[in-house]
DNA sequence: GTAGGGTTAG
């Protein structure tokens, strides 16, 4: 092909980041685990000076740009000045990528030319060969019976299906021995490699290949499609990449078959999409045409990351090759567009099928449910789940797990038995995802009784609990404040024999962070890292969060190898470290048992509260370094965590300083963030703006959570008429999904410094409808709620920071009797004291630092042009 | 050689 190809225009318009370490990475890691690797060397403990200004200026505030002496000036490269808020959020929240195996799915032998004594020797080798010499009777008896290799192509296969590993390889190697013909030979090669992938057993494929390669009878196109194929199926993406080059260096052509199995394990194993463009278009040089099978897996791709543009630009490009959609095709796009939290689109899209006569079968229904379920939709998920119903889909078990936790998530643990029930009748057992889902819900709601009668349940039914139960469970367990429960759990978990992973280290970390035991939770970072699991976005984000927060010490951050260290006041953590580093054996058991055994004991955990607290934010910017050359790119999250920490501390210098030199980093999230801090409104409200607009993109939560933390932040610091402006965006941006009007004001979803703003605003509106001389309604109420949203159940600062902010106003409001998350006023008490002469004052925002323009009635024009 | 479900950060 010379000239330029269709296929050009498979460009994500985002890029995709994947942070995650795919399992043969890891058992790569695990495997050279003696040997330095760029992140134990990097994870240096000996503690270095701070390299930034222990007293920085108090002065004047820096100019609006960064001095290019700052102490990132040796940064090999900035990134790129567009912020990646979007892309890293819209996308799949999931970081874990093996743990769901794609095997099981029985290649079906319908159609396949084995003759009828095929299947009655696979009865004699299912009911008689019970070790491996009575099979040998049994193949013996059939052998010359049996046809050629189609024959025991069959058996194998069966065998396969049927989970007998050993008697599918017996029954290889014996019809191997009885064969003559090397194409033959290899033809029981390719199906055994295929069995034995299907079954996840990928070293014993590899095996049977390279038997095959040094046997002479294996070096095919075919055996090396399943072994691709095999390591896809595993998540060995990387294996099954580098399969492929060997098999051109072996001087075999790959074909349709190869390529597509290696696009699909690229799919399953969390390959950057740009990356699998780059093999497609090989394929396409190489004069190999893609299909629809091509198009399916490369959608899989797009689906694995939520690139739910990508996803549509190729499937416009499917309809432009005249290549045909199928089921799969919708059900991946959909898919994608549901990652991607498009979920109107895929509704339409969906509704769309019937008009290309693919009707949308149990998968589509299970995957847009899903979807709603993860948008927070969940009545838009239960009246889907009706529809289809009312269609008379029939339901399998991956949409009863749908609905298990679905219900589980609303907390509608009747529905949820029902569902089991029905499960149960219709004969679907429950499988370790349902048993998942229960405790999952019951854990938050908090009913860990009922957790621990699931538990229960779950092993006298002999399903196996997975890495995920321990997860959930250790992470419910963590979040009640049941340490001494999760780490029961967590020794259970080793007793399992299973290996920790990325998502299971964050658990522990977020749990040390939320109690401010930052150091353990970066020894638990430097021992994750050393078991070759890379840490990600998610791990990064909890210990960011975890600074202002903790008591520790001192803080030293070393930018320039990018290690970060915390260098403690006691001796304590140093001799800890060397005692752990002796017992090498089960040095990470103890550390796990006695971090958490420090909370356990102490219940609250905040074990070293009286400590003098330092200022330690500014080792977020070593953090960010470190996530920097990484390849980890930081999220909203990760914005918002470091606004909280900022909120946290006392210092403004410090606080600005982080601010201005996180602007190397992003310049248009930071540069939004420091100038708000510094009062230069007039210099970044346009940036500001199309930050939000950014922002509006993202699900309400993630959207609130930056406004919560940026206001915040700015009403820390006395920027009071910087938090309102940015609150009111959110209002007008629907960001809070709350109540205002004009006898209402409802405060739930906001942190502290936006509700404090808001009752600023909504009071000071109230007031001009007084001014007006139009009539107040009879009640006026301020909601705060019982601090829902908080991760504290029960919690209620917000109560309290508004009780105490009306209480210094004046305002005439006080608690309604049967709500305390309640506080009302008449409309006519509420006006008197609006129309006095003091109240303007007092409701009118100032700043802290000067802003030039800054006067009283632009602030009430504009609050007012926003709010109204 | 192709699709959907379970977990972590705010």
């Amino acid at each position: 092909m010379a000239s330029t190809p269709p296929h050009c225009s498979i460009t994500a318009t985002k890029p995709y980041q994947s942070h995650q370490y795919p399992q043969n990475q890891r058992l790569k890691s695990q495997r050279n685990a003696r040997q330095p690797n760029q992140w134990t060397t990097q994870q240096v403990s000996l503690p270095k000076p701070l390299p930034l200004p222990s007293q920085p200026p108090r002065s004047a505030p820096r100019p609006p740009l960064p001095a290019p002496t700052s102490s990132f000036s040796s940064l090999p490269s900035l990134p790129p000045p567009k912020s990646d808020l979007v892309t890293a959020f819209s996308g799949r929240r999931s970081t874990r990528f093996v743990s769901k195996m794609h095997l099981g799915r029985p290649k079906t032998t319908v159609g396949s030319r084995h003759s009828a004594l095929a299947e009655e020797a696979l009865h004699h080798a299912v009911q008689y060969g019970k070790n491996d010499l009575a099979l040998d009777d049994v193949l013996l008896s059939f052998e010359t019976r049996l046809g050629g290799s189609d024959d025991y192509t069959f058996l194998l296969r069966e065998l396969g299906n049927r989970g007998e590993c050993w008697k599918a390889i017996r029954c290889f190697e014996f019809a191997v021995r009885r064969e003559r013909r090397r194409t033959e030979q290899g033809k029981l090669a390719s199906s055994m490699i295929s069995t034995l992938g299907r079954l996840g057993k990928v070293e014993l494929a590899k095996n049977v290949f390279q038997t095959a390669v040094d046997d002479g009878y294996g070096k095919t196109v075919y055996t090396y499609s399943a072994l691709i194929s095999a390591y896809g199926r595993s998540g060995y993406c990387e294996e099954a990449i580098r399969v492929l080059e060997s098999m051109k260096d072996a001087g075999l052509k790959p074909n349709l078959v190869t390529y597509n199995a290696v696009i699909d394990a690229c799919g399953k194993g969390g390959v950057e999409f740009k990356r699998v463009v780059e093999i497609f278009n090989e394929m396409l040089r190489n004069g190999v045409q893609p299909d629809r099978i091509t198009y399916n897996s490369l959608l899989a791709v797009c689906s694995r990351g939520g690139l739910w543009e990508a996803a549509q630009n190729l499937f416009s490009e499917m309809v432009d090759r005249g290549i045909d959609q199928d089921i799969y095709t919708y059900n991946t796009l959909l898919d994608a567009i549901c990652k991607g939290g498009q979920m109107d689109l895929a509704y339409q899209m969906m509704s769309e099928m019937p008009s290309k006569n693919i009707l949308p079968n149990v998968v589509t229904y299970s995957t847009i449910i899903d979807g709603y379920a993860k948008a927070g939709r969940l009545e838009d998920a239960l009246s889907l789940f009706n529809e289809m119903k009312f269609l008379a889909i029939s339901l399998d078990r991956v949409l009863y797990n749908t609905l298990l936790s679905l219900y589980g998530k609303l907390g509608r643990f009747e529905d949820a038995l029902n569902v089991c029930k029905e499960m149960e009748s219709v004969g679907i057992a429950k499988d370790v995802v349902s048993y998942n889902a229960l405790l999952g819900g019951y854990g938050k709601q908090g009913k860990y009784d009922e957790v621990k009668r699931m538990y229960n349940e779950m092993i006298e039914e002999h399903v196996s609990p997975n890495i995920l139960t321990y997860s959930t469970l250790i992470d419910l367990y963590s979040k009640g404040g049941l340490y001494a429960e999760a780490m029961r759990v967590f020794r259970e978990f080793k007793h399992a024999g299973l290996k920790a992973d990325v998502v299971l280290y964050s658990e522990l970390i977020n749990a040390l962070c939320k109690n401010g035991l930052v150091e353990s939770a970066l020894s638990l970072l430097d021992e994750m890292t050393k078991e070759g699991i890379r840490p990600n976005v998610v791990t990064y984000n909890s210990i960011i969060d975890a600074f202002g927060r903790s008591a520790a010490t001192e803080c030293a951050v070393d930018a320039a190898p990018g290690g970060i260290m915390l260098q403690t006041g006691s001796s304590s953590t140093v001799s800890e470290r060397k005692v752990f580093e002796i017992q090498v054996g089960d040095r990470e058991d103890n550390r796990f048992l006695k971090m958490f055994g420090q909370l356990a004991a102490e219940k609250a955990g905040y074990a070293i509260k009286d400590r003098k607290v330092r200022q330690e934010i500014l080792c977020i910017l070593g953090i960010f370094q470190k996530m920097h050359e990484l390849d980890i790119k930081p999220n909203v999250v990760t914005f918002s965590a470091i606004l909280n920490a900022c909120s946290r501390c006392n210092s403004f210098d410090d606080a600005s300083m982080l601010l201005e030199e996180l602007r190397l980093f992003d310049n248009q999230v930071y540069g939004v963030a420091h100038g708000l801090l510094m009062g230069y409104r007039d210099n970044v409200w346009v940036k500001a703006q199309s930050l939000f607009d950014e922002v509006k993109q993202m699900d309400s939560s993630t959207a609130s959570a930056f406004y919560n933390a940026l206001t915040d932040m700015l009403w820390h610091f006395g920027q009071k008429q910087g938090a309102q402006l940015v609150v009111l965006e959110g209002k007008r941006r629907n960001v809070w999904e709350s109540a205002w009007s004009d006898s209402c004001l409802d405060l739930h979803l906001m942190s502290p410094g936006a509700a404090r703003a808001m009752v600023h605003a909504w009071l000071l509106n109230i007031r001009t409808i007084v001014f007006k001389g139009q009539q107040l309604p009879n009640l006026l109420s301020i909601l705060t709620g019982w601090g829902k949203h908080s991760k504290v159940v029960g919690d209620s600062t917000l109560r309290r920071a508004i009780e105490a902010l009306l209480t210094s106003m004046g305002a005439p409001f006080h608690i309604a009797k049967c709500n305390l998350g309640r506080f009302i006023s008449t409309g006519s008490v509420a006006a008197a004291w609006l129309k006095e002469s003091g109240t303007l004052e007092v409701l009118v925002l100032h700043d802290d630092r000067t802003y030039p323009k800054g006067a009283h009635l632009d602030q009430i024009s504009n609050f007012q042009a926003l709010a109204l």
